[in-house]
This record gives C-alpha cells, sequence and structure tokens, in this order.
RNA sequence: GCCGGAAUGGCGGAAUUGGUAGACGCAGCGGACUCAAAAUCCGCCGACUAAUCAUCGUAAGGGUUCGAGUCCCUUUUCCGGCACCA
C-alpha cells in the first residue's frame, strides 16, 4: 500500500463503494434489533456551518458504532425547508425563496455526501414539499374539527411604517428592523393548538424519560410550570351590575395581606377605567408601545398607574384599590393578582414606590415586622398574624381555611394554573405551510375537505416586506365555500415552521406514502431510539415533538407516546474572536483565521496581527460562531485542506459532545498529524522490528486491552473524546513496542481501526481491506478486551496517610485485610511519614488504596 | 427579571463517579536528523525552588468526610432559553 495518507482519493474511494453497495440503505428487518439515530434536521441556510458537522458527526459515530453491534440501524436526513431567512434572502437578491432554497439544499446535500455519513438517502424529505406539508394540513384539519386547533386573538409585533407583523428576532431594541419604528403590540384573530390539553401528560410523562438529561427535563417542567393555589375573584359592582375580579394566587395564607390588586394594561377592567380617564388611557398606550418578548417585559421597569375603581376583599369586606400594572402579564392566569406586599418582592417594590399599604401577615425568620429593605425571608412560609381567625394558622392549614371559605362564599376555590399557554401557530408570512382554512360569509370558517389537500402554496412569489404576497394573489385568495358553494375567501396565514419539524421524524420512517401521514414502518422504527441536536431546542421543539405525538397516538396514526427515548444536546463551536476599530471609528471584526499570535517564552499569547498587514488587533476572547463577529470557520475549506476524517476526528476529539467546542487550527493539524501516524504505522504492519523482551509484550497487551475497556465503557455513555483518546494511546504502545511483525502488532491495529472507524470511516475502511482484516469494516465484529490481557499478579495500591497521598505499593493480588495492614506498617513511606503518632485506623480500599489514620 | 447549565496548567480537555489532579492532544522549550528549512523522531513541560524534599494548587468563601475537582451552603463570571430565528 501506499506510503503517504492522501485522504482525498481515500475519501472518494470509500464514498464510491458505500453508495455502489447501498450500504446505508434500510428497510424493516425482523431479524435484528433496531436503532433509529437521528440529528435534528438543518435548517437549508445556504452551506453548511460547524454546528451541523459537529451534530451530524456525532449521530452518524453512534450510528455506526451501533451498526458494528449488529443493530439495523436507520440515520436519515431531510430539509427544515420552510422558514423566515429563505424570505429575507428572497427580498435582497430579488429570488422567489422556493429556488433559493432548493439551490441550497442541494448544494449542503454535497457536503453532507463528502463528509462521509452513514445516511439512508432514499428517504429525504423537505418540509416545503406539498408531499410533506398537505399532512401538515390534513391533520390540523382533523385538530381543527375536534376542537384542539381553534380560532381566538393572540398578541403579536406590529411595524407601523411597514403595517405589517414583525418576528421577535425583527425587533431591535423595541423598534423594526428595517424602519426602525417603535414596534406595537397588536392583537390579531390566530389559530391554536391546544397543546395545555396535554399539560399535565407532558409533565407528568418526564419522570419516566430516564434517557433524557436531568436538566433539559427540569427546563420542561419548569415551562409546563404547574402551580396548586387558589383562584378567587374581587367583587365590584360596576354600572349596577355584580362582577368580580377574578385573581390566582400560589399563596392564600396571604390573603389577609392584600392592600391593591393590579390587572394587566389589556384587562378588560383597566380598558373600561380609561373610557373617562385620559392619563390611564394614554398609560395603557404606552404599555401597548414596545414588543412582545417577555425578556424585555420582565426587565423593565415596574409602572403603574390606579384605576379609580375599588374591589372589596372577599374575607374582610374592605375596600380594595385597582391598579393597571405592566408587569402583570395578561397571558398568565387571569391578567390579574392580589397584592401583597409585606410577602411579595414584586408587590413590595410597586407599594414602596406608589405609597400602598403594607400590611405584614406572616410571622417569618425575620420577625413580625418587614422594614426595608427587602429580605427574601419575608416571602418565606411561616404563621398567620394579624389575620383575624387565620392566626396561628401554618401555611398548608391557613391556605385550606381561606380556600374553604372563599369556597363558601362562592368566589372560588383550589385552582390549578399552567405556566403553559396553548400554542399559536398562525404566521402571516409567504414562505410556510398555508393553514387550511377557507372564511365564508354566510358558513364562517371553514376547513379545507381532505380531497382538496394540499393547499399548494405558489412557489413564484417574491415577497416585498410589506406582509404576505399571498394576500394580493387574487387566484390563491379566490375560492368557493366547501359547505354552501358560495362565492369565499382563502386563509393567507401559514403554519409556524415548529409544525413542521414537530413529526418529521415519524415520516422518514415512511417514504414515499401519498395515502397517509404515516403507516405500520412507523411502528418499526419509531420512537427514536438516540436524538441529536443543539441544547437551545431543549424547550420548544422538544414540547412541540412530545405534544404532536400524543395527538397522533390519539388520532390512532401510531403507537407512540413519546418519540425521542434518548437525548443528547450538544454543545454550541466556538471560535476566538479578533477585531480592530479602524480610523473611521467603526469595528471591524477579524477572521481567526486571517490573525497571527505571538507567544512568549511559556506560549502564552501577548500580541495578535492581522496576516495580511501586521495591524494589531484585539483579542476579545471567544464566542460562538457567527456572521456578525467573523468568527466563523468554513467546513468546507478545512475538508479540502485536510480531508473529511481529520475534521470529523477534530470534533469529536476536542470535546465531549455535550459541551461547548472551541474551534483551533493547531488543534486540526495535530488531529491530521495523528491519522498520518496511523496510516504510516499500518504501513509498516508486518516488518520485522526489535525483538521485544516478553515483560513488554505483555505490558503492551495489558494497556491496549485496559485502554479498549475503557474505550468501550466511554462509548456506552457518549463520551467519545475520550474513545478518540484511546485511538491514540493504542498507537502510542504500538509504537514503542517496535515490532509491527508481532501478534501484539497485528490485534492492536486490528482493535484501533474499529475503534477509530465510527470517527474517521473513510480511514477505517480502506485500511481494514488494505491490511487484509476483512473484505469491509462496517460488518466486522465490534472489538471486546481478552480478560487473559487484563490479568495481573500484582495490584499497586496508593498509600495515604492521614489522607495525604504518599506514594504507592505493589501487593499481592491474593493479599488480604490484615495482610495488607502488615505491609502497609512495615513500609518505609508508613516510617517516614508516621513517626511517633499513633495509628487510629486503617482504611483499605479493596485493590485501589490503603489510607493509614493517625 | 425568571428558568437551566458551566468554571480544572499557556490552551482543549482527563480523572474508573468520594480514592495518586492534570490521561490524551495543542502550544512552548531542549535535542536528533539536515548544508539549511520543512516533515519526522526523542526528552522536558501546574506554582514555588538552582534542584530535591516540603508546601501550595481544580472560579471565590465556608462546611461534611480518614479522604473532596467530585457531595452541601453562599458568592462571582460566562453561556443557553424565555413562546414569531431555527
Amino acid at each position: 500500500m501506499q506510503e503517504r495518507y492522501a485522504p482525498q482519493s481515500v475519501e472518494q474511494d470509500a464514498q464510491a463503494y458505500w453508495d455502489a453497495s447501498g450500504s446505508f440503505r434500510v428497510a424493516e428487518d425482523a431479524s435484528k434489533p433496531k436503532y433509529y439515530c437521528l440529528s435534528m434536521f438543518p435548517y437549508p441556510s445556504g452551506k453548511l456551518h460547524m454546528g451541523h458537522v459537529r451534530n451530524y458527526t456525532i449521530g452518524d459515530v453512534i450510528t455506526r458504532y451501533h451498526r458494528m453491534r449488529g443493530y439495523n440501524v436507520l440515520q436519515p436526513m431531510g430539509w427544515d425547508a420552510f422558514g423566515l431567512p429563505a424570505e429575507n434572502a428572497a427580498m435582497a437578491n430579488k429570488v422567489p425563496p422556493a429556488k433559493w432554497t432548493h439551490d441550497n439544499i442541494a448544494y449542503m446535500r454535497s457536503q453532507l455526501k463528502g463528509l462521509g455519513f452513514a445516511i439512508d438517502w432514499t428517504r429525504e424529505l423537505a418540509t416545503c414539499s406539498p408531499e410533506y406539508y398537505k399532512w401538515n394540513q390534513w391533520l390540523f384539519v382533523r385538530l381543527f374539527k375536534k376542537g384542539l386547533a381553534y380560532k381566538k386573538t393572540g398578541v403579536v409585533n406590529w411595524d407601523p411604517v411597514d403595517q405589517t407583523v414583525l418576528a421577535n428576532e425583527q425587533v431591535i431594541d423595541g423598534k423594526g428592523w428595517r424602519t426602525g419604528a417603535v414596534v406595537e403590540k397588536r392583537e390579531i384573530p390566530m389559530y391554536f393548538l391546544r397543546i395545555s390539553a396535554y399539560a399535565e401528560e407532558l409533565l407528568a410523562a418526564l419522570d419516566g424519560m430516564t434517557g433524557w438529561p436531568e436538566q433539559v427535563k427540569l427546563m420542561q417542567k419548569n415551562w409546563i410550570g404547574k402551580s396548586e393555589g387558589v383562584r378567587f375573584g374581587f367583587p365590584y359592582q360596576l354600572n349596577g351590575e355584580s362582577k368580580v375580579l377574578n385573581v390566582f394566587t400560589t399563596r392564600a395564607d396571604t390573603i389577609m395581606g392584600v392592600t391593591f390588586c393590579a390587572v394587566a394594561a389589556e384587562h378588560p377592567l383597566a380598558l373600561h377605567a380609561a373610557q373617562n380617564n385620559p392619563a390611564l388611557a394614554k398609560f395603557i398606550e404606552e404599555c401597548k408601545q414596545g414588543a412582545v418578548i417577555e425578556a424585555e417585559l420582565a426587565q423593565q421597569e415596574k409602572k403603574g398607574m390606579p384605576t379609580g375603581l375599588t374591589v372589596t376583599h372577599p374575607i374582610s369586606g374592605d375596600q380594595v384599590p385597582v391598579w393597571v400594572g405592566n408587569y402583570v402579564l395578561m397571558s398568565y392566569g387571569d391578567g390579574a393578582v392580589m397584592g401583597v406586599p409585606a410577602h411579595d418582592e414584586r408587590d413590595y417594590e410597586f407599594a414602596n414606590k406608589y405609597g400602598l399599604p403594607i400590611n405584614p401577615v406572616i410571622r417569618t425568620a425575620s420577625g413580625d415586622a418587614v422594614p426595608a429593605p427587602w429580605k427574601p425571608e419575608y416571602a418565606e412560609y411561616g404563621t398567620n398574624i394579624n389575620s383575624g381567625k387565620y392566626d396561628g394558622l401554618e401555611f398548608k392549614a391557613s391556605v385550606n381555611a381561606v380556600a374553604a371559605d372563599l369556597k363558601a362564599k362562592g368566589l372560588g376555590d383550589k385552582h390549578v394554573q399552567w405556566r403553559l399557554r396553548d400554542w399559536g401557530i398562525s404566521r402571516q408570512r409567504y414562505w410556510g405551510c398555508p393553514v387550511p382554512i377557507i372564511h365564508c360569509k354566510a358558513c364562517g370558517d371553514v376547513p379545507v375537505p381532505e380531497k382538496d389537500l394540499p393547499v399548494v402554496l405558489p412557489e413564484n412569489l417574491v415577497p416585498d416586506g410589506t406582509g404576505n404576497p399571498l394576500n394580493k394573489l387574487t387566484s390563491f385568495l379566490d375560492c368557493s365555500c366547501p359547505k354552501c358553494g358560495q362565492p369565499a375567501r382563502r386563509e393567507t396565514d401559514t403554519m409556524d415552521t415548529f409544525v413542521d419539524s414537530s413529526w418529521y421524524f415519524a415520516r422518514f420512517a415512511c417514504p414515499g406514502n401519498d395515502q397517509a401521514m404515516v403507516d405500520e414502518r412507523a411502528g418499526y422504527w419509531m420512537a427514536v431510539d438516540q436524538y441529536i441536536g443543539g441544547i437551545e431546542h431543549a424547550i420548544l421543539h422538544l414540547l412541540y415533538s412530545r405534544f404532536f405525538m400524543r395527538v397522533m397516538r390519539d388520532e390512532g396514526l401510531l403507537n407512540v407516546t413519546e418519540p425521542f427515548t434518548n437525548l443528547l444536546t450538544q454543545g454550541m463551536v466556538l471560535a476566538e474572536l479578533y477585531y480592530y476599530d479602524n480610523p473611521e471609528g467603526r469595528r471591524e471584526w477579524i477572521n481567526p483565521a486571517d490573525v497571527t499570535v505571538e507567544r512568549d517564552a511559556k506560549g502564552r499569547a501577548i500580541a495578535a496581527k492581522r496576516k495580511s498587514d501586521g495591524v494589531v488587533v484585539v483579542a476579545d476572547g471567544i464566542g460562538t460562531m457567527s456572521k456578525s463577529k467573523n468568527n466563523g470557520v468554513d467546513p468546507q475549506a478545512l475538508i479540502e485542506k485536510y480531508g473529511a476524517d481529520t475534521a470529523r476526528f477534530f470534533i469529536i476529539f476536542t470535546s465531549p459532545p455535550t459541551q461547548s467546542l472551541e474551534w483551533s487550527d493547531e488543534g486540526v493539524e495535530g488531529s491530521f498529524r495523528f491519522l498520518k501516524r496511523v496510516w504510516h504505522y499500518a504501513s509498516t504492519l508486518g516488518r520485522p522490528g526489535k525483538s521485544p523482551t516478553p515483560e513488554l509484550r505483555k505490558a503492551t497487551r495489558f494497556e491496549i486491552h485496559s485502554v479498549l475497556k475503557q474505550a468501550n465503557y466511554d462509548l456506552g455513555k457518549h463520551q467519545f473524546n475520550t474513545v478518540a483518546s484511546a485511538t491514540m494511546k493504542i498507537l502510542n504502545a504500538l509504537e514503542k513496542l517496535q515490532d509491527p511483525s508481532s501478534e501484539e502488532a497485528k490485534e492492536g491495529l486490528s482493535i484501533l481501526l474499529r475503534l477509530l472507524s465510527p470517527i474517521t470511516p473513510h480511514l477505517g475502511h480502506h485500511l481494514w481491506k488494505a491490511l487484509g482484516f476483512g473484505e469491509d469494516i462496517l460488518k466486522a465484529p465490534w472489538p471486546e478486551p481478552d480478560p487473559k490481557a487484563l490479568e495481573q499478579d500484582e495490584i499497586e495500591y496508593v498509600v495515604q496517610v492521614g489522607g495525604k497521598t504518599r506514594g504507592s505499593l505493589k501487593a499481592p493480588k491474593a493479599a488480604d485485610r490484615p495482610a495488607l495492614e502488615a505491609l502497609v506498617t512495615a513500609s518505609s513511606l508508613v516510617q517516614k511519614y508516621v513517626t511517633g503518632q499513633a495509628i487510629r485506623k486503617i482504611v483499605i480500599v479493596p485493590g485501589r488504596l490503603i489510607n493509614v489514620v493517625v
């Protein structure tokens, strides 16, 4: 074989072989255990970025490992092809989103193929194809008829200049990204999916999901947000009518401390009060300015204004003033809260700002009073004081008593409140799946009949930034009512792209079926055994997918509840940041590839300069690879220079999959160097070397098999970086043996290649065959350590005196406790460090450690 | 602001899950080979120290334990999400 490692030809040959032999095409096969390995499908943004390469490399390692372990492994690929960036690109280039999207898919597909992923390409799908989104529409119609999809108003960001709805991303500091106009909140009719109907089930099932990271389950739990408390009303009179202002609280025990109520700016009571109160009307108008983004709402200054109205305290009968507060969310509960300044931090701040009374009603760790400044103890549970009949009660008893009294008055009861809101899926955008509804003057909202599906999206339009171009397309708009046949208007809103991505994994199991959303093949492949994707999807995408599986289950489409048995959330890909402020005062971000770093004698960076002109640049730490900071590394350039295997090896070796990965060009060089070393060693296999001693031979086998044992353990917990290290350790051991003709060398290399092949499949494929180990490494069995190689006569014990490590001691394998104690007390180590002190006891960890306590 | 993470040499990371901190690699330093360079190979490489011993050392402070990077409490900084980016 060739002595020089030439990745390009090796990789092309391997890919051609896999292609010709259909290596990764899979079908349902009852004779083998199935394994469905899925990485989150990409948005076709133009070209692959490093995050994609990392995601798919991790998935490919898992896929290939399980394949060699004897599983029938499905790894499909598709395109999350609807979405906002296509419309932006269309506006910029005056090209329809469809063309832009399809061109991007073609290019990115070729990139994925060049990386050698073990993908079954016969199952490829794109969510923008009518064959796919037809089933979004089909399911929507079924849910609409069932009441699980419904219409109500929802709040959106409104750009008053472009007269269009903006995505949160298009709102920058409360202003429209194109117009700079101050964005307003606006209520418009939208379709919602009733995810709240599944809140209890989605929450309860988390406990049984042992294959998911705890942190993700916790985030989902908090997002669903089950709160147990009391919902009750404050009665009031309005225009001679008796009404109640409903609130929800988890702290009904503090009800006697209520000194005000606060309602959201959109609350009917606020709107009513504003009718004869210009100042309040103005305040409510102000609250409407700005975006709907919750993070911004939560951080804005808490402001309020009295409505002039009062309501009656349901227990004491006192009059309680009603305020409008910009911190009260209309979307949570009833859009109104009771204010207990003494025991709630937000209410405390609000009361202090506006001079409202603060009445302590709980004896806490800080006593009976609540002097400023606020202390967290004020909000803790305690004993009721100043609370009349409730005095002396503890939290639970107090809540029960209050709830019982409210119930007796017909004003309230215990209540479970969810944070999770129904899912608004309407988007006032063109490049998405049309919502299959027809608006008829006589019949109202009529779903499109199944026989007329799909409602096909016209693909030749170019949006101009002033709203959905479908609104101007009469050939799309004009239709007849499916019920009465009269002229009607087609809905132009499209669906949230999260709808597309909530069930694609089930469709991968059923390619080509134009008669059904999914079929019995989904029964074989689902659930996904291993799902891999970014931690940024921990809540929304994963929660929506869990919801969709339940909906599809309840529609009788498939018998699966949880879509993803095991979840791996990969970390972000980061790179160094460099900038310099140019003479015009503009900050220019310099790509790390264009920067040279000078170092001192210890290797610490002392200065950075731009390569082209030597101008000094500022190192600004590290950050996620992004266009705006110009620190992206193009995978394509890397693959062309070093080959796909080096890129894959570097990505796997540098960080464990769940942690962030810091890019380093030197690290890539190091990975390439290692693959060259493997190649070179392989080319010498069988060549006579020095004659190693029997001890060295035994030590080499011991090393290789211990490393293999650890690597197999690490593979099980998806810690692939140490598996890559293991392959390096094996090569180090083989080179130290200095005899490529030995049995140890042959065995060692065959283990090395199989460990390496999921990471660097092209190299593995080529060398396996070239060295005569077999025809196809994919069909080779996974290596297991030989217990004989791991046998040892002596065990090395760590010796500690008083918990401090003082050295080590070799003891016979069979030595029992008294023997070890005798050995250690006689040892020079203990003689040296105990020096006259009495030995209190001796702690022995079998096979590992002896600690002499003095 | 709320929810969830993370922090170990100059750098990426490892540590058999409470048992020799720094595996493996990068960078750096020294050497071999070479007319020379590149490539390759060998050695060194936490701080303090001339070196050894000793001591210190896993973001900061406290605690539990024979023993803590690992468990508990407090704090700091950074990262992800916050419902229309995907």
